[in-house]
DNA sequence: TTCCAGGGGTAGA
DNA sequence: TCTACCCATGGA
């Protein structure tokens, strides 16, 4: 059973630059289809089933061009559940986030934030705050190979199934938190994040953790941060990570990535200070993630 | 074989 | 608040 649904974007949006500026799109249940510039996921909607959708945009250059959502379900969709697949198209994609003040910002501070396409770049993200926070957990201390595995085999052990293939939805936490500890690193290979994994998803599954869009609306970011990081196996960076992904934009996350760049670009001459190189973005008050993003994918574009 | 990766928790100062 | 030390796992 097969349904269109048609978004039209409210900003400037390119999809295919979106999902080519980093890896979120490729991590599973989520895949990059590059003949297509679109996205293929798999999504668990309560009630209804796993649907298997596949997201692309008419136009290349994106600006208002609207997207096209391929859904297929076993049974037609309901209402409720066009609904609610439209809801999670448009939170992934960002298309509500409003970025008209950054973007403004850009033109007063030059090159190379003068060069932004609005619209382009912009971070994939999860449905879920669950989602975002396990595949962040993974991000830690790992080489981005061994991330990609870790939400494989994830998907792969506890994800509702989508028909018969294989082809598996992002667990819901309550299928991790009704299996034990030991079964639970037997069939994921997270190595000691196994236990900030499983803590994170008895503890979401029980609602003693709320990880609920609405319960964070209305804080201020240092509140959403403190809240992130009373999780466990979330520190300075996945806190910045993830309130990165929430639409909060105050906090760089510092990694390897980051280091890289900065002494890259910034310091040539291997003088690199934590503090110096997040000096550089000071100035750039709620923007500060999106800045130092920007920099250095315009960076890698000019290498 | 050794090092370390899109770090974080904990103990001790 | 800061620093050492440890943490599983796999790629380089």
């Amino acid at each position: 059973m097969q349904t269109r649904l048609r978004i039209t974007p409210k900003y400037p949006f390119n999809l295919n630059a979106c999902l080519r500026s980093h890896g979120w799109a490729s991590l599973q249940p989520n895949a990059y289809l590059p003949d297509k510039e679109g996205l293929l996921r798999y999504e668990h909607l309560p009630g209804f089933g796993v649907v298997k959708m596949e997201v692309t945009q008419g136009a290349k250059d994106g600006g208002q061009s609207p997207l096209t959502v391929i859904v297929d379900s076993a049974t037609p969709l309901t209402a409720d559940a066009r609904q609610a697949l439209r809801k999670r198209v448009a939170h992934m994609l960002r298309l509500d986030e409003d970025l008209q003040p950054f973007y403004a910002l850009c033109q007063v501070k030059g090159r190379p934030w003068s060069g932004i396409q609005p619209g382009e770049g912009l971070l994939v993200r999860s449905p879920s705050i669950y989602e975002d926070l396990v595949k962040v957990i993974c991000t830690t201390n790992i080489q981005w190979g061994g991330t990609k595995r870790m939400a494989a085999e994830f998907v792969s052990a506890f994800g509702a199934p989508y028909g018969g293939d294989g082809e598996r939805a992002f667990p819901l936490p309550e299928a991790v938190a009704c299996v034990r500890f030991e079964e639970f690193t037997g069939r994921v290979r997270m190595g000691y994040r196994a236990a900030y994994v499983y803590e994170l998803s008895v503890g979401a599954a029980s609602g003693e953790i709320d990880l609920s869009h609405a319960s964070f609306s209305g804080l201020t970011t240092e509140e959403i941060r403190q809240r992130l990081k009373a999780v466990k196996g979330v520190g300075d960076y996945a806190a910045a990570s993830m309130l990165m992904l929430m639409g909060r934009y105050d906090f760089i996350a510092v990694d390897t990535v980051f280091r890289d760049f900065m002494k890259a670009r910034y310091f040539p001459t291997g003088d690199y200070s934590e503090s110096r190189a997040l000096e550089i973005y000071q100035g750039w008050g709620e923007w500060k993630y999106l800045a130092y993003w920007f920099d250095m994918l315009k960076f890698r574009q000019q290498a």
